[in-house]
DNA sequence: ACATGTGAACTGCTTCACAGCG
DNA sequence: CGCTGTGAAGCAGTTCACATGT
C-alpha cells in the first residue's frame, strides 16, 4: 500500500477521462460480482473497457494500491474502492427542472436511483403541469424552486428544458448555491469555476457522426 | 487562402475536441446570422464557446483560412464552411432502435429533422409498440431491420434501448453496413474501427458529478 | 512466474507569440 | 493598426518498460 490509502488525501487533479474510465471499470466489476468471479487483472478491465492494462493501472494509481501483484485486483475490494472515489458511497440530492420529454424520462429513470440518485422533485413553470406526479415524484411551480432549496438542499440539478431559458435557469441554479449541474439544453453554458457543469448533449454527437460520415477516405 | 480550399483535402486526422468546438462555433454563428451580424473575431467567438482565440484561429486552420486579417471572419461565410465541414450540407438518414422512452423523445425532437438528420422509422420488438406511430414516424418490428436498411440505407442508427441487449444490437446493425452509431445505452460497446460509435451517456456524467463533488478542498 | 505500480519516454492537444496581410 | 494564421514551445494524458512484491 502507498501513501494515498486514505482517498480524501488526493491532492493532484484527476484528468475528467481518468473519472470517465473509472466509471467504466466499476460497471464491469459489478458485472463480475453478479457473476461471482473473485479476481480480474488490468489486462481484463482494459479488454472490456476498450483501453489498455497501463491506462488501468496509471488510472488506478492517483487514489492508491488497489492490486496484488502477481495475482490482479479482488473484485469486491476493487468495486468498494471505485465506489468510495467516485463519491457513489452515500446518497445524492437531485432536482430536475423542466417537466417535458426529457424531464419526464429522467424522473422515471430507475438506474438515477439505483445508483444512489435521489430525485426531490421536478420543476416547470407550465400550470397545466403543476401539481401532478411523475412516477411518485412532484412536479412544482419553478417560482418555489429558490425556497425549496434552501430547505431540501439538493447537491445536483438537472437542466431538462429548451435552450433558450438554459442560461437563465443555470443563473438561479448557481445563485443557490448548488456546485453540480447537469446540462440536456443543446447550448453551451457559462458557470463560475468552483461550479461544475456536465454537459449531455446529442445534438454535439450526431454533428461529430456527421463529420466521421464525411470525412472518410 | 492556403491549399486546403478543397475541404475534402484534409489528410490529417482532426481531434474530437476540434470537432465539438467547431459544433460550438456554428451555434453561435447561427445566432449571430439571425440578429443579422456581419462579422465576428476569433476573440468574441473563444468567449462564447468557453475557449480561447487561438484556440478559434487554430481549430479553423485545420481546414482553410477563412478570416480576413484585421477585421475578423464574415458570419454567413464561416457559417458555410462549418456546415459544410461537419457534413451538414446534406441530409443523413436515421433509424432510432428502441421505442421506450428515449426512442420516443428522439423521435419527437424537432431538432433533429431542422439539421438534415431525417428519420426513417423507429424499431422495436414489442408487438404492442409495432404499427402505431411517433409523431408520423412508423413504430416497425426489429426482425424487419435488416431488409428494410438494404432498401432504404440509412447511414446512421440511433441504440435507445436498454444495456442488456445493446451488444446484440450494434453488432446487428455493424453487420448491415451502417458505419456511425449513437448510444444511449449505458454500457461500454465495442465495434471496428471503420465504425464510429458516440455514446450519450447520462450515467457516466452523473458520476463525473458525484466525484466533483466529493473531491473538493 | 506473474501481474502490479510507476518513473520515463512519447504523443498530441493547447497556448504562445509574432510574422503576415488586409 | 488589428486580427488572422501558424510554427514553436509548453503541457497533459497515454504508453512503455521494468523494478518490485507475492
Amino acid at each position: 500500500m502507498n501513501e494515498f490509502t486514505r482517498l480524501d488525501a488526493i491532492v493532484k487533479r484527476i484528468a475528467e477521462s481518468t473519472v470517465r474510465r473509472l466509471s467504466i471499470y466499476l460497471r464491469f466489476l459489478e458485472e463480475f460480482e453478479v457473476r461471482g468471479s473473485t479476481t480480474v487483472s488490468s489486462e481484463e478491465l482494459a479488454r472490456r473497457g476498450g483501453t489498455t492494462s497501463a491506462q488501468v493501472r496509471k488510472d488506478l494509481s492517483f487514489f492508491g494500491s488497489f492490486g496484488k501483484r502477481g495475482l490482479g485486483y479482488s473484485v469486491p475490494e476493487l468495486s468498494t474502492a471505485l465506489r468510495e472515489i467516485l463519491g457513489l458511497g452515500r446518497e445524492w440530492r437531485v432536482v430536475i427542472i423542466g417537466a417535458g420529454k426529457i424531464g419526464a424520462a429522467l424522473a422515471q429513470y430507475r438506474g438515477f436511483r439505483q445508483r444512489g440518485f435521489n430525485i426531490l422533485a421536478v420543476y416547470d413553470s407550465n400550470p397545466e403541469k403543476v401539481g401532478r406526479t411523475l412516477e411518485g415524484i412532484e412536479i412544482r411551480d419553478m417560482s418555489r424552486f429558490e425556497s425549496d432549496v434552501e430547505r431540501e438542499r439538493p447537491e445536483i440539478a438537472v437542466i431538462a428544458i429548451p435552450g433558450e431559458g438554459a442560461q437563465e435557469v443555470l443563473d438561479r441554479i448557481v445563485r443557490t448555491g448548488i456546485k453540480a449541474v447537469l446540462n440536456f439544453a443543446p447550448v453551451q453554458l457559462h458557470a463560475p469555476a468552483d461550479v461544475t457543469v456536465k454537459a449531455v448533449n446529442m445534438a454535439m454527437e450526431l454533428e461529430g457522426l456527421s463529420f466521421a460520415l464525411s470525412n472518410r477516405d
